[in-house]
RNA sequence: GCCCCCAUCGUCUAGUGGCCUAGGACGCCGCCCUUUCAAGGCGGUAACGCCGGUUCGAAUCCGGUUGGGGGUACCA
């Protein structure tokens, strides 16, 4: 391994449209070895060869995705974007290299008869055209010719030695009929012009890794050091897949996943700092990063544990920090209430209240709607519960005139002793007592502390709302 | 089928031959606090897949087994 050479990592995402939970992670461990070093560099390159499913705006999403989780374009470590269908001339340069170097031969069979042909059920392709001596033409796609005897040896540094018999190895196609060389030669050609250190990715490609290494040595390289990082499955233990499992990074992001929690938890699928801390931020989480540290078995991607996090994060921000945070979530472009209505100076109140309640951001909105809506949204479950027959009218109108009082200063203490009167006075303790009031003013059994809300909301606005609810009792 | 990887509480993990009657975190349960709900505090539940070795001694080393997973394209 060059470990006397600066560290050039890689990180080589398609561009699909949406980044993935499990790419995200990768990233960011090949980031935190860049950054390791002085000179140490994380490559992007896009491979964007496949045309057929490719747009240019993705790669805008990538490179914000990856700004998003502080893996920024601007830092010093980072290198690229560099994309792969510019380096086309190059891949086929290696193709003709390996052709002319005897180190693969053209093939005319087609699939059909491959499959015909090969007396092994276990092998794919039988090497029917490997001394046929075949020129390039129509029709003809380039193998590599695997070496007969012996196995090649993939000095993982998370699994360790990997052998794989090269009987096993299959003479693979590395371009296409038409000239146009395909992924495992592509991969490793653009990794050696980019002198790509340590390949760091998932475990997906380990089965890869032997014929991108022959290529490595095929084309004169020294391979790099492979590290192949766990999948990270769902609660069936299968590979997190888009079509069945949230995997979308903005996902996570658009529900109001911190950034800096997303790091945070993604860093320990698969890793732990050592000591018997886990929530650590990523300045300090990053020096201590090892590959070899890595654990070789699949790890589940648990949500609870992500919302935990989060929920940690959040409570760790300053009020102001928060109020920032929670902005896009509050604007009247997407919550529910209109832009007359709202006005930051309230929530900035009741913020220090809302910041403990709140898991992830995107729940600040049912927390605070109350507040900028001219009439709650009732739960009807929660109305039900509170508005029992003998009590919910009861207390609402006695509320009613006792807040009508002009004598009773309008402050969530003096609010708290008005109400635990006249709970007192029917018997009620002031848990049972709040219930009607709360649901009347905010329309849900459980939120924000009432008297504080009550407050921020103003004597006017609260007696209308229990007057109404009163009324929507008696409708 | 074949190739390859993996195996500690439900989950993420610590653990690299004795410090382990296995530690932490999330979850779950209980108690406390309490104007609801959270947050917070305290306590609890729960694991070395199985069988053989090696060794004075094994969660840690070796073999097998079982069970998971990944890969098997003229996709990336």
């Amino acid at each position: 391994m060059l470990t006397e050479e600066p560290i050039r990592t890689r990180f080589a995402p398609s561009p699909t449209g949406m980044f993935h939970v499990g790419s995200a992670r990768s990233a960011l461990f090949n980031w935190a070895l860049a950054r390791q070093q002085d000179e140490g560099r994380f490559v992007l390159r896009i491979e964007d060869t496949d045309a057929a499913r490719n747009k240019p705006e993705w790669t805008e999403g990538i490179i914000q995705a990856l700004a998003w989780l502080g893996i920024s374009a601007s830092d010093p470590h980072f290198e690229g974007p560099y994309f792969q269908s510019d380096y086309a001339g190059k891949h086929r340069e290696s193709a003709e290299q390996l052709y002319k170097q005897g180190r693969a031969y053209y093939c005319d069979c087609t699939r059909e008869q491959v499959q015909a042909r090969r007396d092994n059920p276990n092998l794919g392709y039988d090497g029917f055209c490997r001394d046929r001596g075949l020129e390039p033409g129509p029709g003809r796609a380039l193998r590599f010719r695997v070496p007969e005897g012996g196995p090649t040896v993939v000095d993982d540094a998370i699994r360790g030695r990997v052998e794989f018999d090269h009987a096993s190895i299959e003479d693979f196609v590395i371009a296409r009929a038409d000239g146009s060389p395909l992924f495992a030669l592509a991969n490793v050609a653009d990794d050696i012009e980019m002198q790509i250190t340590h390949v760091v990715r998932g475990e997906e490609h380990l089965s890869n890794t032997p014929k991108q290494q022959l290529l490595w040595e095929a084309l004169g390289h020294t391979p790099p050091g492979w590290a192949h990082l766990p999948v990270i499955v769902n609660e069936k233990r299968q590979k997190l897949s888009k079509r069945r499992d949230k995997v979308a990074l903005e996902s996570y992001q658009q529900e109001g996943y911190l950034p800096e929690a997303m790091v945070n938890y993604l860093m320990l699928l698969g890793w732990a700092p050592g000591d018997d801390r886990e929530i650590m931020p990523w300045a300090e989480m990053e020096p201590l990063f090892r590959v070899s540290d890595v654990n070789s078995s699949s790890a589940f991607f648990d949500e609870k544990k992500l919302r935990a996090f989060n929920g940690e994060y959040i409570r760790g921000l300053s009020v102001e920090e928060f109020v920032r945070r929670c902005r896009p979530w509050l604007d009247p472009e997407v919550a529910p209430w209109s832009e007359e209505n709202y006005d930051e100076d309230i929530f900035r109140a009741v913020a220090p209240l809302a910041q403990s309640r709140v898991a992830v951001l995107g729940e600040i909105v049912l927390n605070v709607d109350f507040l900028f809506l001219d009439q709650p949204v009732f739960d009807e479950a929660s109305w039900t519960k509170a508005m029992k027959p003998g009590v919910g009218a009861e207390m609402l109108s006695a509320t009613l005139k006792r807040f009508a009082d002009p004598e009773l200063a309008w402050e969530a203490e003096e609010l708290k002793s008005a109400l635990e009167e006249v709970g007192q006075a029917r018997g009620l303790k002031l848990g049972k007592a709040q219930a009607p009031v709360r649901v009347a003013v905010t329309g849900r059994t459980v939120g924000l502390p009432l008297f504080e809300s009550l407050e921020v909301l103003g004597r006017d606005r609260t007696r209308h709302r229990i007057d109404a609810a009163l009324a929507r009792l008696n409708a």
